[in-house]
Parts: structure tokens; C-alpha cells; sequence
DNA sequence: GATGAATGAGATTTCATTCAT
DNA sequence: CATGAATGAAATCTCATTCAT
């Protein structure tokens, strides 16, 4: 498994081996405690907000809902963007991790892949912001980004193992196929739930090995 | 042809055949005549600005651009929201009528399909506040949306008639599947040109008859 | 006389024969009459608060006193500095022409070069900010500076020709010496009024030609 | 000698004769040691602070560069404006002391108020803060003021007994010419380095008893 | 005592919209 | 009608001071 090993660089997100370890240091997190409540307690309440009401807020609200002062938001999130980004960053991180979990308890790897898309789906429906900002900012963190191309190359390559898959789909394909069913998801989030799950299928079906002719090959100019 | 009749319902943007009236009534037109060429370099700056930057741009910004007074723009569009929806709507208007004479011109019901997708992708994905606008409120105004489902209904029936076509695609998949192709365009449209067309294959090959198992029915709940 | 042709610069200053030329230009003055009202109340009620309290007020105090919004002032000051740059060049602006006019009418070259110096002080002892930028910023506008550099040097000329002030006095040291005179004025403020009087005439006692030792050389390097 | 009994008003800044004491009481000193050294690091990198940026530096600057956390700053001055004023004593302080000694080392009376001249321009006017605090409060603490005042007169007696000075120079305005000088060398330090002796000199010259005529008299009123 | 995060009242700046000319 | 300055309510950001650990 490719991403095992690095289940979560964030450090308030190292829950599998790590937590022997954190008492282990208690001179140094002296006023850590308080400050990471905080920082998780501004996350969290961004992390609502933003899915809420997108992007768009006033940190205010955000400050108000996390019960911390602007001073303290703005210390911890030099700019609104900042703010943002780790937001993005940590709900695809968390994710990605229940993702590889599910995909790694799957036996047939077009199950594998099929959960992964519905589980991607399912969480980012109920997140506005997250999927807002891929158009923005091209998506969160390059090390998350690298981390997710690391896991569908997995998948994917389980599936080609398998025969399952159209030859040559890429895992760039396959990553462009997901981030345009997110948007699908927030396209007809309140409308039409359960909608996407129709396009989800129908994508599928055309990555199904079932499928012979190639797939044009993208310009190599620009 | 379902939408032959209304081609154009804004008002200002039907010159096919009015061009005639204008000097029937000289006094009062003159100034009208300059109003309107206000009101459409409006338009013509508020569309390039709204599709470079998205909708949360200055309106300063496009005031400048046009070479108008923020008065001029204000007596023409009430409010900013006004100005994004009419740009939006003649945008998709144009790009509906497009489409339209392509797919009529395409005998072979699956190329229309196929071209239809084609087009879509070329024209609106790289308009930020057009996929914006997908997002947002489900489409540009709602006499847009039907005429694009009208549209689309239609190429849906001529290649469902012709057996090429999944039976039970409905309309409001291939419209789904449209709208979340344009983000991913939007998206990844400057770092991989090209590649979307990979992905649009996969699913146009999704859609296709071949593949014989029922998509999901949406809940019916919500 | 150098500075007589551009005694001016700025436009709202230029009273000397404009004034039949003012209502000359009407359509295209036709909003800022209100604009430059505006303004002008800026620049007064800034120039008071800052004289009063010195460069570090609330912006929101200049607002309130001007009777504009926070938008308006913005409009014409981009940056709080912008407002404090201004207001200090065109006070310096206002008293280099007033210093400029009396030393014009003072037969005796001495006396125009003490009244020049009675007057910076007089001028200066009302303003706190004034002075304290030259600590700040060096200065006003760089033009003033020339000017200003210009106008002592034509009244250095006089007393030089007259055989009344030390030989190797330069220009460098006259702008210098009222310079550091300025900041005695305020040194002594409110405390003790007119006590800079008396430097002023220790100041100019030493620059009579009585004195003869030549003054030291500034190190050529640096 | 006026100055010589009141060295050092402030206490940690004693220790020409206080050295012994320290080790006398070590159990409690243990701490009050630890506690010295970070007040002494502290106003050393205020000092250099205030000195470099003014007095409207951020304090976390100060307890950056002093190496210890605002409670520890904030223990020791219990304000900023106390910190700034202590910072400015002491070097005040320091600066008499120099000033003090050299003068005693010198023989001749117009010597001894020139190399004081030279001194105070030579070491204060680098000090941003030091200069402000001239404009701002009209000197550091009022019992550096005294001490000032005492010094200067002295030099000003002596000068005045040897017939080298203007009769009715008096303190005040020895004290009020160094720091208007002394705002004149900050203003002017970078660009013409060493101008300010040519102005130095030119105010000596005109302190000389050379000149006779009598200095003008402050208006009693205000 | 020391630490440095938290606080929150300001300060600055932006921008959709209105309105005098 | 056109103009673009005016408006002022947000929004973002700073910093002296406090306080939990």
C-alpha cells in the first residue's frame, strides 16, 4: 500500500500509532493544549461555516462561532485564505483516510473503486466550500493532492490487475472524473439528492474494461 | 424543432429582423440608440470580466472596461445580481442557439449528442461565472434552463429513438452530467488542456446502449 | 527671481489669473465642484487634526470632522500617508508662498533672510505634524523641497552679495538650520512660547559675516 | 560637582559599588538573578528597538529580540510607555554620565560646551526614540530633565565666567538649541552625514560673547 | 516567575449602491 | 440620461494588554 505509511501529516491528526506518544512531551506542549483546542475549535466551526454558507463569510461569524477573538483566529490564520485552505485541506485529508480505510477492507477492486467514488460523493454533498474551492484554488494542498493520486493509482492499478478497467485510463482520469462528480454533487446538492448517483453510474460504466476503443490521446502542445 | 420559435428573449438581442424599426422612430431613438450601445458594451465588458475573475468581481471593474459611468450601468441594471443574470442568460442564450444549429445540421443522432457535449465544454467551461453559476442556482434563468432541457430532451429522443442510448438516461442526467464535465473543465482546464475529453469519452461511452443494467433511482424522498 | 513664474503647482492653488478662467470650463468641471469641496474639507480638517494631535489619529476623526464617509476619503486618499503627504505639501506649499511674497517685498537682504526664518517658525509652532514628518518622511514632496531649496538659495544669494553672511555658508546649511529650528518650536510648544526666539537669534548670529573662521568640511566619504 | 552624587537613579543601574551585595542573599537571588538578566535583555533590545524604529514599534518586536514572552515584558514594565520611558532614562542617564565626565576632563570652558555639543549630536540624535521624546514629552524622565538642566548650567557657569559666552544665554536655551540640533542630525543623518557640524558650529559662533547684542525676551504671557 | 497564546477594541480598507451635478 | 463622486456598512487586519498553563 503506497499511502499507508503517511496516514496524516497534520499533527493533531495522528491518531493510529501516535497516541502513546503525546504525554510523552508535556513540558513542551505546556500551553499547546489550550492553543490546539482552540485552532481545532476555529477548524471546526470554519469547517461548518464554509460548508454552510461557501467561501464568501465574514470571518467574524467564523470567530464567533469557535467562541475565540478575532486576534486569535488571525494568529492562528494569517489571512482569511490561510483559513480556508487548511480547512480544505484537513476535511480532504480526513477523507482520504476514511477512503483508503474503506477501499483497503474491499475485496473485488471494482468494489474498491465504486466505494471510493461513493464515499467521495457522499461526503463532499454535504460540503459546500470544499468543492467551491477546487475551482478556485485547484484544489487544496499539493501534498493531499499527491497523497489522492497516490491512492487512486492503487485502485486503479488493482482494477487493471483485475481486467477490469478500460486499458488506458489514467489515474489523471480518473482524479478529473472525481473532482467533476463533486461538482455534480453541488450542482444538484438540495434540488435533486441522490441525482448524481445516476451520472456516478454512468461514468462508471464507461471506465468498465467492457468498453474497447481508445481514448483520444491529449495534445501534447501548451 | 422545439426551440426554432424563441430564439432570442431578451429584447435587445433580436436584430434578425428589427434592424428595420429603429429609424421609424428618429427623435426619441436617438438617445435610445445611445443607451443601447451603452447597455451592450455593458454587457459585452460585464461578460469578459464575469468570465476571467467569477461573479465576485467590482463593479467597478466592468464600469471601466465598458467606458460607462457606474449611473449608466446602475439605470441599466438595477443591481449588480441583474447584470450577472442577464449576462448569463444572453451568454447561454447564444451558446443554446449554437448548439442548436449544430445539432441540427448532424444527422447521425449520436454525433449530435457527442457534439453537443463538445461544444459545451469548448464554449462554457472556461466562463468561471458561467460554472459559477451551475453551482449557485442551478443554471443561469430559468427560461435558459428550459430551453436548454427542451434542447437536450431533444437530442435524448432522437438517439433513444435510434436504440444508441441507455434506456433509462433521462434528461436531467445528460443535463448533470454537462454541468459537472464544465467544472472539471474549468478546473483543470490551464494545467492539462485537452484532458477533459478523455474523461467526456468515458462518459459518453457510459451513456451508451451497451451498457444494459438500470441506473439507481433517485429517493424519492426530499 | 527663481520661483516667481511657478509660485503654484497644484491645481486648486492657482488663484493668482485663473479666476476668469474658472467658469471658462463648466461641463467638464460639472461634478467636481463638489469633489474639490470635499476635498479641500479633507485636506482642512486633516491638516487641523493633525496639527492638534499629531499623525497618529484615527482616520475615522478626519471622516467625522470633514463631514464625508470613510468611502470619500479613501477615494481621495488611497492610504492614510496619501492624506498625511498631502496635507504637509500643501501646507509647506501654502507658506513657501507666503514666505516667498514677503521676502519679495523686504528691501534689506538680512531682514528677508530673518523674516524668512521668523516665519517658518511662526508657521510651524502651530503644527504638530508638520514637523514631526520631517523626522518621518524627510519632507514633504520633493518638489516643495526644490522649491523650497530654490527660494533659500536666491535669499542666500542676496545677503552673500551684500557682504552680510559668513562666506562659506551654502544653501544646505540655511535649510538644515531651519529644519532643526522647526523642531525647537515644537520642543517648546506649549511650555515655553517664544522661547525659540532666542535660538533663532543665536542661530542667525552665527551666520553673519562677523564670523570668520570658515566652517568645517563634511566628510567627503558616506 | 552637581552631578556627581546622584549617578544612577534607577536600581538595577548600579554597579559601580553593588556587585558585592549580590551574593550575600543567593537562595533568593537565584531568582531575582534570572529575573535581572531578562530585564536587562530586555531594555537592551528595546533600547536597540526604540532606537532603530521610534517609539511606535510593535512589542512583540522587543520580546523577539530580548528572547522572553510578553508576560515576562509585561512583569517587568507593566507598560509600554513605562518600558520606553525606563529605555529612555537610562540611556539618558548614561549619555549625562559620558557627557559629565568628558566635560570634567576638560580645561577650557568653551571646549568643555563644544565637545558636550558634539556628544549629544555624536550619540542621542542616531535614537529615534530619544529625539521623538523630545517633541512628544519635552525630555525623558523629569529627573533626567534635572540632571540635564544642573549639567548644562554648570557648562554654561563656566563658559560664563571665563567671558566666552553671550551674557544672557541662558540654560534653557543651551538645552533647547542641542535638541532642536539633535532632531536636525536624525532628519538629516543618512543622507549628509556630518552637515550638522557646519550648522553645530554656526550656532556655537553665534553663542560666542563676539555677539552683543541682547537676545530677545520671551513674552511672559501663556 | 516565565511563557506565549488569547483578547477585542480599534485601525484601515473595500465595494455595492445612491445621488448631486 | 450620463457621470463618477459620495456613502457607510461590512470586512480584514493590528497590537497593547491580559491570563491560563
Amino acid at each position: 500500500m503506497i499511502l499507508a505509511d503517511q496516514p496524516t501529516p497534520t499533527p493533531e491528526a495522528a491518531p493510529t500509532a501516535g497516541t502513546a506518544a503525546a504525554p510523552a512531551e508535556p513540558a513542551k506542549r505546556g500551553r499547546r493544549a489550550d492553543a490546539e483546542r482552540n485552532r481545532a475549535a476555529i477548524l471546526e466551526a470554519a469547517g461548518a461555516v464554509f460548508a454552510e454558507q461557501g467561501g464568501a463569510v465574514d470571518v467574524r461569524e467564523i470567530a464567533r462561532r469557535s467562541g475565540v477573538g478575532m486576534g486569535t483566529l488571525y494568529r492562528h490564520f494569517p489571512t482569511k485564505d490561510d483559513l480556508l485552505i487548511t480547512v480544505l485541506g484537513q476535511q480532504f485529508d480526513a477523507w482520504l483516510n476514511d477512503a483508503h480505510e474503506q477501499a483497503s477492507a474491499t475485496e473485488d477492486p471494482w468494489q474498491a473503486l465504486t466505494g471510493f467514488f461513493e464515499q467521495i460523493l457522499t461526503t463532499q454533498s454535504r460540503n459546500r466550500a470544499v468543492v467551491e474551492s477546487y475551482t478556485a484554488t485547484g484544489g487544496p494542498t499539493s501534498s493531499c493532492t499527491q497523497r489522492c493520486y497516490s491512492f487512486i493509482d492503487d485502485l486503479r492499478t488493482r482494477c487493471m490487475d483485475a481486467g477490469l478497467l478500460r486499458p488506458d485510463v489514467t489515474t489523471a482520469d480518473l482524479v478529473l472524473l472525481s473532482s467533476s462528480l463533486s461538482q455534480a454533487v453541488l450542482t444538484t446538492g438540495d434540488t435533486l439528492p441522490g441525482q448524481w448517483r445516476r451520472v456516478l453510474r454512468i461514468s462508471l460504466d464507461g471506465l468498465s474494461s467492457r468498453n474497447t476503443e481508445p481514448l483520444p490521446e491529449p495534445e501534447p502542445g501548451a
